[in-house]
DNA sequence: ATTTAGTAAAAAATCGATTATTTACTTGGC
DNA sequence: GCCAAGTAAATAATCGATTTTTTACTAAAT
């Protein structure tokens, strides 16, 4: 007997906002910019409807400005925010993580290997980086995922791609990604290990990795 | 010279948001119940177009649950994400509040005062919980505005949203809300004395406090 | 020179109607 | 009686057009 598998339902709204987010966040829109309802229209060939349902969707989650009959704008960088979105992400993903190694069960550990093992391979063999993109955003997912609260994963995501919307505005950093493979291959071994205190540490020596290629973009770029 | 000052910008979209949002917090709609988008359309005298770009926003939010080709349901509520978010507040507000005793100035005592001030009075006097509801979020939102991150703050406000759905499931308790009160007072007292770690503990204990009512109202509500 | 008022163009928001999808119901087969 | 397929009704999503508001531009007035 055949499993009745829904084609996983989509809409016109859902596939148009999951196409901005990722565009938001990769900046393809330049931040402080006005978005031209129009165009982005034509540009990604959808309806107003689903195009303002999905712009309405990415204000409330904070890739979008919306100001009262005057539109969408993207949300302006600066290194304040970026401060405190570092200073955020070191906060909620360390309290994350921690419960995450209390609570983990060896299906996580399973995960944790196959998603750093992906992310490994990835960059080696792959030219664009959309792809090695998504699979970083995975491994850090996996890494806090059994810590028990949504609320926190949630709150985790949305400070990654905002954090993500600093560290995307430069180019690859190929020696700066070896260290940081380094530090995510380090982490997994830590959680394995159950070691709590090493593993926490050493996501903060990783989060403030980041944070110093993502001020770096920001200084280069606001220059 | 007449000011020119614009009267605050509204749309039909933003006002039904609004009014859609304390609705949710408020209980008015049943855990788990699928919006009937005509009846809501009718009930509340808007037209289609806004208001379901409210209720995309409501969605990214978090006080709505969407699911594609099947329309908005209201989030079911469980003791699971009770105490999820119960934990979560005493991370965050702890955390925010403690920030906040160090960075807040001479403004933000006199702030404290009045809403605290506020506060007392209005449950005195009025009969309609509503407007005690908009000064406790308000004092509570003034406990922690100097804290320094944009998006702390953010993730408080939704944090006691979903907190709000909990605890507003049930009547009024005069006695428990008398111990509320004047934990607020001494919070405001702790606050001005800079007194960061008393201040925290008796945060936690308000929040503690606040969870205990919120738990009686939801387990009562789903026998 | 700067403001003020007026107007045209552009853009945002909303409406009314249509299309697509799901849900509820019915009927026929086993 | 119970499941499956088919159909009708209900609902969600989307489209195309209209209305409202803002913005850009011009010209007159202080």
């Amino acid at each position: 007997m055949t499993q009745h598998i829904q084609p996983p339902t989509s809409t016109a709204s859902s596939r148009i906002y999951d196409i901005l987010r990722k565009d938001l966040v990769g900046g393809r829109f330049a931040a402080g910019e006005k978005l031209a309802i129009n165009a982005l229209k034509e540009q990604y060939q959808v309806g107003l409807s689903p195009l303002r349902e999905a712009l309405n969707k990415l204000a409330a989650y904070g890739l979008l400005i919306q100001e009262n009959q005057r539109g969408f704008r993207v949300p302006t960088l600066s290194r304040n925010e970026l401060d405190d979105i570092a200073q955020m992400r070191l906060a909620l993903e360390g309290m994350a993580f921690e419960q995450a190694i209390v609570h983990g069960d060896a299906a996580w550990e399973a995960d944790l290997l196959a998603a750093e093992h992906r992310l490994k391979c990835a960059d080696m063999t792959l030219d664009k980086d959309d792809e090695w993109e998504r699979l970083h955003t995975q491994f850090h997912r996996t890494l806090v995922a059994p810590c028990g609260s949504v609320w926190l994963l949630r709150f985790i995501e949305q400070l990654h791609d905002q954090f993500d919307r600093y560290r995307r505005l430069g180019p690859r950093m190929p020696t700066v990604r070896q260290e940081l493979d380094q530090q995510h291959h380090e982490l997994v071994a830590l959680a394995m290990k159950r070691d709590g205190q090493a593993a926490r540490a050493l996501l903060d020596d990783h989060i403030r990795t980041s944070y110093d290629v993502a001020l770096q973009c920001f200084l280069s770029h606001s220059r």
